[in-house]
RNA sequence: GCUCCUGUAGUGUAGUGGCCAAUCAUCUCGCCCUUUCGAGGCGACGACCCGGGUUCGAAUCCCGGCAGGAGCACCA
C-alpha cells in the first residue's frame, strides 16, 4: 500500500487520515507501506516538505517501509506514454490553449487525435527533446471522447513546465500528470490495495484506462468519504502566507491544523489514530469533530497527566488566623504512589486567587482552598477551619497558589496568552502534559529553567 | 448542465432480510462518588431522508423522488 503526498508543506490533520488508514491495514495484514512523494509539479513544491513529511509520519507512528520521489522516475512515465502511443491509445496534441477542453465538452476529438502512430511518435520525440515550449504540446491518453461522464473524456498525461525543480533543476521540462504517474507507479510498485478519498473517484476511472491498455492487473480501490474539518486553517498556501507576513509563528502555529501544531498542543498520535479508525473507510462524507478527538485525547493522556493548580490573572489576599497550615495534594488522584505536592502557608503569607474565584469568595463569604483549608473574606483571607462538611452546604472549592508560585504563560488555541501563576512543584514536572485543575490539559514546554505551556483542551 | 458517490440521534459509529420498539462513543442534562467543571458509576435526552414496491417480515433488497458531497485542470 502507499501514501502519496505532494511535497507542498507539512502534513495536517486531514492528511493524517489517509496515512493512518493505510498504515493500519498494512500493520494488520503484514503488508508494505511506501511513502511516495509526488513532486511532479515544480511550481508547487516546498523543498522543506521533503523532510517535514517523513518527520510528521514518524510522529504519527506510521511505519513507512520505503520512500520514493516521483521526480526520480520520469523515464518510467515517458516509457509508458511511448507504449501507449505505439498502441494508438495516446497522442501528442499541439492544439492551442483551451481548444482541447472545448472540443471535449462537445464530445469531439481534436485533429491530433486522428494522427497516425508514426506521426505521434515523431511528435513525442520532439516533445522530449525540447522542441516545444510550455503550453505548446501535451501528451493525451485516449479514453472515450463521447463518454457520458465529461470527467472521463481524454486526459492529459504529460505537459511542459518551464520552472526549475528543487531536486532536478532544469534537467526535465516534460512533467507527468498525476493520473499517469500514479497509475505507472502503483503498478510498478505492486500495489494491491489503494485507499484514498472519494475526490479521486474519477481519477481512479482514468487510471483504470491505463491499467487496461497496458494489460496490468488493477489494485483494489477504496474511496472514503470526504471530511469537513471546521474552524481550522489547513490550506498550506494560506499558512505559508501568514508565516511570511509574521502573523503565524511557524508551521506549528496553534491556530492551524498542522500535525506540528497538534503535537505542540499535546494532542497524541494515539488519539488521532483512534479517531480515524473509528471513522473507517466507508464512502460517506463526514463532519470532523474536535470534541470527539479531544475526548479521545483526554482518555489517552489523563492517566499520565499530573495535577497542578494554576491561577490566571492572580489577585492577592493576605492569609491570617492561624500560625501555619499545610496542604498535601496528590500529583494524581488515581496514583497516590506518585507522591504529593506539599505547601505550607503561614500567618501573613499571601494566597493568590483568580478574579472569578475572588468574586465567588466575595459573593458567598467563604470558599475552600482545595487541599488546604476554608477561608472567609475578612481583612484578607481568614482561616476558617478544615471542616469539609461545609462543601455540603454549598461552599465552593477553588484553586489557589502561594507567594512561592511561579509565573506561567499558556498559549491558547486562538493564539492569545493566558498568564498567571502555577505551583512551584510544576517546575520539576517531567511529564509531557499535565492537567491544570479546573482549567484544562496543557502541554509543557521547558526552556532552560523556565516552563511555558500550550493549551490542549479541557 | 453532465457524471459519479453517499444518506442511522447534534457529531462519529454498529448494523448486510427476522435476535433492532436499533449498538457503542461523544455532546447536553440529572443523580452518586470525588476537597477539579478531570476520572469513575448510574440514568435521561436523542436517529434508520421521503414515497412506492418485493416479502409472512425491510434500517438492511429494488424503483422513484429529495438532500448533501465530489469531479468535469497542461493541481495533487
Amino acid at each position: 500500500m502507499r501514501i502519496a503526498p505532494g511535497p507542498s508543506g507539512p502534513l495536517h490533520i486531514g492528511h493524517s487520515r489517509v496515512a493512518i488508514l493505510n498504515d493500519e491495514y498494512v500493520k494488520r495484514y503484514d503488508g508494505v507501506l511506501i511513502n511516495r512523494l509526488e513532486d511532479t509539479n515544480p511550481e508547487k513544491i516546498d523543498p522543506d516538505a521533503y523532510d517535514m513529511i517523513p518527520e510528521d509520519l514518524e510522529w504519527l507512528d506510521v511505519k513507512v517501509h520505503s520512500t520514493v520521489r516521483q521526480s526520480e522516475r520520469f523515464h518510467l512515465y515517458y516509457d509508458t506514454t511511448r507504449k501507449l502511443i505505439e498502441m494508438g491509445k495516446a497522442f501528442v496534441c499541439i492544439c492551442p490553449g483551451d481548444s482541447l477542453k472545448d472540443l471535449k465538452a462537445e464530445m469531439r476529438g481534436c485533429p491530433c487525435r486522428e494522427l497516425t502512430v508514426e506521426e505521434n511518435l515523431e511528435r513525442f520525440d520532439r516533445l522530449l527533446s525540447n522542441h516545444y515550449s510550455e503550453g505548446e504540446a501535451v501528451a493525451v491518453i485516449k479514453t472515450d471522447i463521447a463518454h457520458p461522464n465529461p470527467a472521463l473524456r481524454d486526459f492529459v498525461a504529460l505537459r511542459i513546465v518551464e520552472h526549475p525543480h528543487p531536486r532536478t533543476g532544469d534537467k526535465f521540462n516534460v512533467y507527468p500528470m498525476m493520473n499517469l504517474s500514479v497509475a505507472v507507479d502503483d503498478h510498478l510498485m505492486g500495489m494491491t490495495h489503494v485507499i484514498r478519498g472519494k475526490d479521486h473517484l474519477n481519477n481512479t476511472h482514468r487510471q483504470e484506462y491505463i491499467y487496461d491498455y497496458m494489460g496490468w492487473e488493477r489494485p483494489r480501490f477504496y474511496h472514503y468519504g470526504l471530511v469537513n474539518i471546521p474552524d481550522t486553517v489547513l490550506k498550506t498556501s494560506l499558512i505559508r502566507q501568514s508565516i511570511k507576513e509574521g502573523d503565524y509563528s511557524g508551521w506549528d502555529d496553534v491556530r492551524t491544523g498542522t500535525l506540528r501544531a497538534l503535537q505542540r498542543r499535546g494532542i497524541t498520535p494515539d488519539a488521532i489514530r483512534r479517531y480515524w479508525i473509528e471513522g473507517g473507510i466507508k464512502s460517506v462524507d463526514m463532519q470532523f469533530s474536535w470534541e470527539n478527538l479531544f475526548s479521545m485525547n483526554r482518555d489517552v493522556i489523563d492517566d499520565a497527566s499530573n495535577r497542578y493548580f494554576y491561577v490566571p490573572s492572580p489577585q492577592t489576599l493576605r492569609f491570617h488566623g492561624i500560625d501555619r497550615v499545610e496542604s498535601h495534594a496528590p500529583l494524581h488522584p488515581d496514583h497516590p504512589e506518585r507522591g504529593e505536592r506539599h505547601i505550607i502557608i503561614r500567618e501573613g503569607d499571601d494566597v493568590l486567587l483568580s478574579p472569578e474565584d475572588m468574586a465567588l469568595l466575595q459573593g458567598s463569604g467563604m470558599v475552600r482552598l482545595k487541599d488546604l483549608c476554608n477561608i472567609e473574606l475578612q481583612d484578607g483571607a481568614h482561616y476558617a477551619g478544615t471542616d469539609l462538611s461545609v462543601l455540603k452546604k454549598g461552599v465552593k472549592v477553588v484553586q489557589w497558589v502561594d507567594q512561592g508560585s511561579a509565573p506561567m504563560e499558556i498559549l491558547m488555541p486562538d493564539g492569545s496568552i493566558s498568564s498567571g501563576r502555577v505551583e512551584r512543584a510544576l517546575m520539576a514536572e517531567k511529564g509531557d502534559t499535565v492537567q491544570l485543575e479546573r482549567f484544562g490539559f496543557v502541554r509543557l514546554h521547558h526552556h532552560g529553567d523556565k516552563v511555558s505551556a500550550v493549551f490542549a483542551h479541557r
